[in-house]
DNA sequence: GCCGTTTTCGGCCCGACTGTTTTCAGTCG
């Protein structure tokens, strides 16, 4: 097992005990450990025991857990725990506002162990009941299962691409000429079905040779004898894979391919024998659509003004500016993750670790930060072709203020700021905070604009042409935060954003190397909202940035 | 279960909030 999977499976393990009120200071110490293993540089599968000994809060015990985790996927504690606990209980834990003794007493109290009764539950008010519940956690358990029951059979953009590539291996040997389509074809940021094209000369045979591959589900009722569709074992997600014989196969490629109302715009029903897509466009006097901008969203009034040749591409970026290292909750270090970006053939690299009010993210104090400007001086002498910038992700404070006093904040070549704590807010209070944050003169970047985290939650309520025009007014960028977690802002402001000629930074929030690797996401995703290169904030050149940095 | 001594037991990570209480437990980031 790698490091992830170990700190995970501990982590699971300590929820567990805990529903289980088992002694609640060894779990807290496992939780701990668990916090030390996470940020452990090494591959803790196959590291020496004085290592592992080294970090806090793990002993004979712990060790052993550990140890048997990374060889086996399991252990004897977690054996027993799962063997005690009816699985709907680790589905009931994903509930936000639930933690392990509320799913405890739920358990106890009504003996609920499936999402679908905990439902029921509330309908009929017993959860109020409970000692230590009432009306207000009712209700947000009630949203939260009705939120993840609508979501549970959708993916988000990277696990959607992850298991299409895992399909288009099941399905190649037979059908060599298969292409990904639908809403992945359209770097939607949340997946809710697989969409692919098999051209085949044979459709009645096509059927058969799915049924035949280990793992492929066939449903009847909605199969036809020119698609085919069910799911994959172990997956939710409904998947399609539409015949076509060769002549077909651009028209029905565009068709599902794109939204229905982008359909209607082109007159895609009208038009007959489509060979090219460009044809689709040319025959109504339109400008050529990028396959991932095909909405019928803003997408022609976009066209009006621009060429798909200025959207924003991946080798475009010059940099990247919004990541952690070891000094706050980053698993890799300051060095490790400024190389890895240098590999990758950018010229600067950013970092901006969390501000002291994340403690919990191990947010850095004055001396901290002073520690590591240090650092990067005697980094930056090193290079001549690439540097290292000082930023900062400041924390917006509840009342709207930046964490740190100004002497602190104008040590840092620039500063992102965003929301980390207090999340719950109506848009006029979470307005209130953003925007007297966008005017704070330290502000260069506003980090993830409504805090959401795809499917799992939503983020608080923000007028975003309000927010843009903030920005537009301060001299600051807004982020388009390029974890496939969160992809906030949200695409669909993209084009106003262009409109008002705001620069929007593609931003990996990377806490290890590999995340540096999700700028190809915000790239995706900020294409289709029309984003255009220049202005990206990100794909500038470095005085460029720096000038605009410095407010000039 | 682990740690660190006021060294073999007693105490255990932070700060803030929320929804429950009527002083606090549970949860979150």
């Amino acid at each position: 097992m790698e490091n992830e999977q170990i700190v995970d499976a501990l982590e699971l393990l300590v929820k567990l005990w805990d529903v289980h009120g088992i002694n609640e200071f060894k779990s807290k110490n496992l939780s701990f450990a668990a916090r030390g293993l996470d940020k452990f540089a090494g591959r803790i599968a196959n590291c020496d025991l004085d290592a592992l000994y080294a970090i806090p809060g793990v002993g004979k015990v712990v060790v052993q857990i550990v140890q048997d985790m990374a060889q086996t996927g399991t252990c004897p504690d977690m054996d027993a725990m799962i063997e005690q606990t009816p699985p709907g209980i680790l589905d009931i834990l994903k509930i936000k506002g639930l933690g392990p003794k509320k799913v405890g007493v739920i358990w106890r109290e009504l003996g609920i162990t499936e999402l679908d009764d905990l439902l029921a539950a509330c309908h009929a008010n017993q959860l109020e009941q409970l000692k230590g519940f009432g009306k207000a956690i009712q209700e947000n358990v009630k949203a939260y299962i009705l939120f993840l029951k609508e979501n549970r059979r959708k993916l988000r953009l990277d696990k959607a691409g992850k298991l299409s590539q895992q399909l288009l291996e099941l399905l190649a040997p037979a059908f060599p000429i298969l292409t990904v389509s639908g809403e992945l074809s359209r770097n939607c940021e949340v997946i809710s079905s697989l969409v692919f094209i098999a051209e085949t000369s044979d459709m009645f045979g096509a059927q058969g040779l799915i049924e035949g591959i280990v793992g492929m589900q066939t449903d009847y009722q909605q199969s036809s004898p020119f698609a085919w569709r069910g799911h994959l074992d172990g997956h939710l997600i409904p998947i399609e894979i539409h015949f076509a014989d060769a002549s077909q196969r651009v028209a029905l490629q565009f068709q599902l391919g794109s939204n229905p109302e982008h359909l209607a715009q082109v007159n895609f029903f009208q038009q007959k024998n489509i060979q090219h897509e460009e044809s689709i466009y040319s025959s109504q006097q339109l400008r050529f659509i990028v396959p991932e901008m095909r909405e019928g969203f803003k997408e022609f009034d976009w066209a009006a003004k621009h060429q798909a040749s200025e959207l924003v591409q991946l080798a475009d970026l010059t940099g990247c500016l919004h990541n952690h290292s070891t000094y706050s909750d980053g698993k890799n270090t300051l060095k490790e993750m400024a190389e890895a970006c240098r590999a990758l053939g950018l010229s600067y690299f950013g970092i901006a670790d969390h501000s002291q009010y994340a403690a919990y993210a191990g947010g850095l104090k004055e001396e901290d930060i002073m520690r590591q400007h240090a650092e990067i001086d005697a980094l930056n002498q090193t290079w001549t072709d690439f540097q290292i910038l000082k930023g900062i992700e400041a924390d917006i404070l509840p009342d709207g203020s930046i964490d740190y006093n100004d002497r602190i904040l104008a040590s840092f070549d620039y500063v992102v700021a965003s929301v980390h704590a207090q999340l719950v807010m109506d848009q006029e209070r979470a307005m209130g905070r953003l925007i007297k944050a966008i005017e704070n003169p330290y502000t260069s970047i506003l980090g993830h604009p409504t805090g959401r985290l795809l499917l799992t939650r939503n983020g608080y309520p923000i007028d975003t042409s309000k927010i843009l025009d903030a920005c537009k007014a301060n001299g600051v960028s807004i982020e388009l935060n390029a974890s496939p977690y969160r992809l906030d802002l949200d695409w669909r402001h993209i084009y106003e954003a262009m409109d008002k000629g705001v620069y929007v930074s593609i931003n990996p929030d990377a806490h290890k190397i590999e995340g540096l690797k999700d700028m190809e996401y915000g790239v995706r995703v900020g294409r289709k909202g029309g984003l255009l290169k220049a202005l990206t904030l990100n794909a500038l050149p470095l005085n460029e940035l720096k000038a605009f940095f410095a407010k000039a």
